[in-house]
DNA sequence: AGGTCAAGTTTGGTATACCAAATAAAATAT
DNA sequence: ATATTTTATTTGGTATACCAAACTTGACCT
C-alpha cells in the first residue's frame, strides 16, 4: 500500500504469509474497498479509476480488476464500458424494493429459525438485544448501528440456510450505508428496541408466525424511515 | 474540406455503429458459459481449465478469467486456488435450502405483483399458462419445462421489482439443472398444471394471499420432486 | 520390492505491455 | 470571439509473459 521511495525498488518486498490460509490478492483488496465503502470513505458516485487505485493499493491493475468484478457482482460499484467504476448510489426506489425483499428474506430466516435454531442461538440473540437496549442512550451512532446489525445477523445466521444467508448478506451491505443514515437519529432507537423485543419472544417460544410477522413489521419501519430521511435530503 | 463531411459523416456513423451494445468479452465468454452448464453440454463436476478453454473458445485467458469470477459469483462454478474452477455440484440439501429460499421470492413477488402488475402482464402470464396445459402430453421435455420456467419468471416480472426479480433469476439458473431432472417425470407434469391454476386465478382477482400462498405451495411441491429424484438417484 | 525424495509438468495467480474508445484540450478556420 | 476540427491524454479492455504453489512421475536409496 506504501509506494514511498525510501525502499530499493528492486527488492521485492516479499512479506510471506504461509502458515495463512492464502487468499487471493483480488479477494483481499475487494475486502479492502468493500470496508471502505461500508465505512463510508468511498462515497456514493465515487469514481474507483483503475490505474490509480491500483498504484496506491501497491498492487497492479489485474487483482484490483479482480476485485472490481466482485464488487460490481455484490452491487456495490457499478462499472461501464470507457469509464471508471463508481460506487453504487441507489436511487429511493432502488432502496426501497431491495428493503422488500429483505424483509421478506428475514422473514424466511425468523421462520426457519424458528425450528433449526439451537438454544444457544436462542440466548446468543438475547444477549445482542440486551446490549442494544444497555446502550440504546449513550452508544457512539457507529457501535450502536453495529449492534444493530449484529442482531439481524444473529437471526439469519441461526436459520442456517446458507442460501439464505448469502443472499441476506448481499442485501445487507448495498443496505449498509443507508440504513446507517437513517439509525443516525437517536429517536429512532427506541422504535428499533421495541421493534426487536417481540422478535426475541417470538424465538423464545419458537413461534413462527409471530416471528416473521414482527420482523416483517419491523423492516417495514425501516422502509418507513429511509423513504423519511430520503425525502427530506431531496428538497 | 467541409464539402462533403455530412455524408461522410452519416454514412460513418450507419455502418460503424451495428446497434450492437459492445458488451465486454468476459462477459460474452460467461454467457457461453452459462448456456453450456445450463444446457447440461457442462455436467456438474466438470473441470474448466483456464488455458484449455481459452483456447478452445479462441480468447485469451484474462477475459476466460473475467467470465469464470462473474460465473462464481453466480454460483454456477467453484473455484478454489490452484484448482481448475468445477461445475458447481450442489447437494440436495443445498438445492432445498436454495428452492426454500426461491419459495419465499416467488411468494413475495406474486404479492407484489397483484398491485403492481398491468393487466396485459396478467393476461401474458394467462397465455403462458395457457400454452402449458395445451402442450403438456405432447411437448417435449425441454420445450415443456421451458415454458414451466417462463410461467415463473413471468411471475416475477411482474412484480416490477428489480432487485426481486435479479435475485429470483440468480437462483433460477442455479437450479436450472436440478429442476429439469425432476420435471423429466411426465407425471409431474399435471401436478405442475393443476399447481399454477390458483396463481392464475389469484392474480387476475388480485388476491395477494391467494396467489402468495399457492405460490408457496407450488414450491413446497417441487422441493419434494427434488427430494424424491435424488434420494432414488443416490441408491 | 517398497518407500522417499526430487525434478518436471500443470495449475491458477499476478504483473506488464499494448490497444481502442472516449474525453479533454488546443489549435485553426470562419 | 466562436465554432469546429484535430491532437493529446486518460480510460478501461485484452493479450501475453512470468511466477509460485501443487500435483505427477520416475529414479534412487534402503
Amino acid at each position: 500500500m506504501n509506494r514511498d521511495s525510501d525502499v530499493q525498488e528492486n527488492e521485492k518486498q516479499t512479506i510471506k504469509m504461509p502458515a495463512l490460509a492464502r487468499q487471493s490478492l483480488g479477494n483481499q483488496v475487494a475486502d479492502v474497498l468493500r470496508a471502505q465503502i461500508l465505512l463510508g470513505q468511498l462515497k456514493p458516485g465515487d469514481v474507483i479509476p483503475e490505474r490509480e487505485t491500483s498504484a496506491a493499493l501497491g498492487v497492479s491493475r489485474t487483482p484490483l480488476r479482480e476485485a472490481l468484478l466482485v464488487l460490481e457482482a455484490e452491487g456495490l460499484i457499478e462499472m461501464s464500458p470507457s469509464k471508471s467504476p463508481v460506487v453504487a448510489n441507489p436511487s429511493l426506489l432502488e432502496l426501497t424494493e431491495m428493503l422488500l425483499v429483505q424483509s421478506a428474506l428475514e422473514a424466511l430466516a425468523g421462520e426457519i429459525a424458528c425450528s433449526k435454531a439451537t438454544q444457544s442461538d436462542i440466548e446468543a440473540i438475547e444477549e445482542i438485544h440486551n446490549k442494544m437496549v444497555a446502550t440504546a442512550h449513550d452508544a457512539d451512532p457507529i457501535t450502536f448501528f453495529q449492534i444493530d446489525m449484529s442482531f439481524h445477523e444473529a437471526v439469519v445466521a441461526a436459520s442456517k440456510n446458507e442460501a439464505l444467508i448469502k443472499t441476506h448478506n448481499r442485501f445487507h451491505v448495498r443496505l449498509w450505508r443507508a440504513r446507517f443514515l437513517t439509525a443516525g437519529k437517536v429517536a429512532t432507537r427506541e422504535v428499533s428496541v421495541a421493534d426487536h423485543a417481540p422478535i426475541v419472544k417470538g424465538l423464545r417460544a419458537r413461534d413462527r408466525e409471530k416471528v416473521s410477522g414482527s420482523m416483517r413489521d419491523h423492516l417495514r419501519k425501516v422502509i418507513d424511515n429511509v423513504t423519511a430521511i430520503y425525502a427530506q435530503q431531496k428538497t
